[in-house]
DNA sequence: ACCTGAACACCGTTCAAGT
DNA sequence: ACCTGAACACCGTTCAAGT
């Protein structure tokens, strides 16, 4: 890439950043162009589809979480790892308002740009969700779309203002849906069903 | 309202229906009114906003669903009245693909035609969640609010191309997360913590 | 009273013409 | 190689002019 292309492309996502973060991920494409001074076809040869321009915007935060669900596969309590990324997977789909509807879309759009970051975080996550179920802590009948389907709601929730105030206690609420533990604080964390008798 | 007046109003509204069923609830009001053989401006007489069209397209529905919550307030199994009563309000977003958004920007906007119909649905819910919470078949960190949140969140679960083939088992997921009574099938329904010992 | 459709200010997307 | 912006086909919304 010629170093005026790379600039043009670098200053794009920069102005297109801060203008998804105000607008949204539906952030209208000719005012970014025209706030990063730069020719509607400049953006589009950059940026072919609005869902590659995201995926640019996004991709640091998925390979942090891909990388971070792998980190967790190993972790001491892994109940507390799965809510924990659960909750990192919602709280990077609320970066641009929006976002997380287009991300489900991009599950079953194979020519998505966000396609293989979504199905990749998707497949990571599903990892953690067996992990804690071979622990006997997270549900059994559910499966890793399940779990990504119940972040992207949570998400979606919060970008909705008659909900989004009351975020962290629908997480919480879906959380412990996900989770077999339901006693409060239980020392013994055995599997199986919870009758002991 | 004058004869050739209500004529076009009634012929409107069932092709905004047609169109809305396909295209959903941001269908192109130029293309309905294009569809009905009138000029824009009739529908816009008609129907002022887009929220208005929809609150005309959904009334029926609404207090329908308003009635049977009523209803169910005395029914024998208050889990089983809440749990259907749900299912319902999920059904009737789902007519038109999108609407659940509309109806959730709805809830804080007390100038949308749909703020009425919104709160009302919200708080016949209410009143069967308390009821469910009383006999302790409800979870009681919850409120009216986080039930219709909750309910929203799975119509807009049912829209997304992704999730919407395992919407039937995502609603048995949070509705477990909304009822106390975990155990498979439990005779003895007693409140309070699950561990008999 | 009611209806029409042009007018205005926006979109997304493409592509010939420039450098 | 890369960039520009006019052109095209759409929107939602308003409002003067007609019946």
């Amino acid at each position: 890439m010629r170093a005026d292309a790379k600039k043009n492309y670098e200053h794009i996502l920069a102005v297109a950043g801060t203008v998804a973060t105000i607008d949204g991920a539906g952030a209208s494409l000719r005012d970014i162009a025209r706030r990063a001074g730069v020719g509607l076809g400049t953006l589009y040869r950059h940026f072919p589809t609005r869902e590659a321009l995201l995926e640019a915007l996004l991709r640091a935060s998925f390979d942090a979480l891909t990388v971070k669900a792998g980190e967790l596969e190993t972790a001491h309590a892994i109940d507390e790892a799965l809510v924990s990324w659960l909750r990192d997977v919602v709280a990077c789909a609320r970066n641009y308002k929006g976002v997380i509807t287009a991300m489900m879309a991009a599950m079953e759009d194979t020519n998505s740009a966000l396609h293989a970051s979504c199905v990749s975080m998707r497949t990571a996550g599903s990892r953690l969700l067996t992990r804690a179920q071979s622990e006997g802590v997270a549900r059994s009948d559910m499966d890793g779309e399940d779990l990504f389907s119940l972040a992207a709601a949570l998400a979606w929730l919060g970008d909705q203002p008659s909900s989004a105030p009351r975020a962290e206690h629908l997480f919480s609420l879906i959380a412990s849906a996900i989770l077999t533990n339901r006693g409060s604080s239980d020392p013994s964390r055995t599997p199986g069903p919870s009758a002991s008798r």
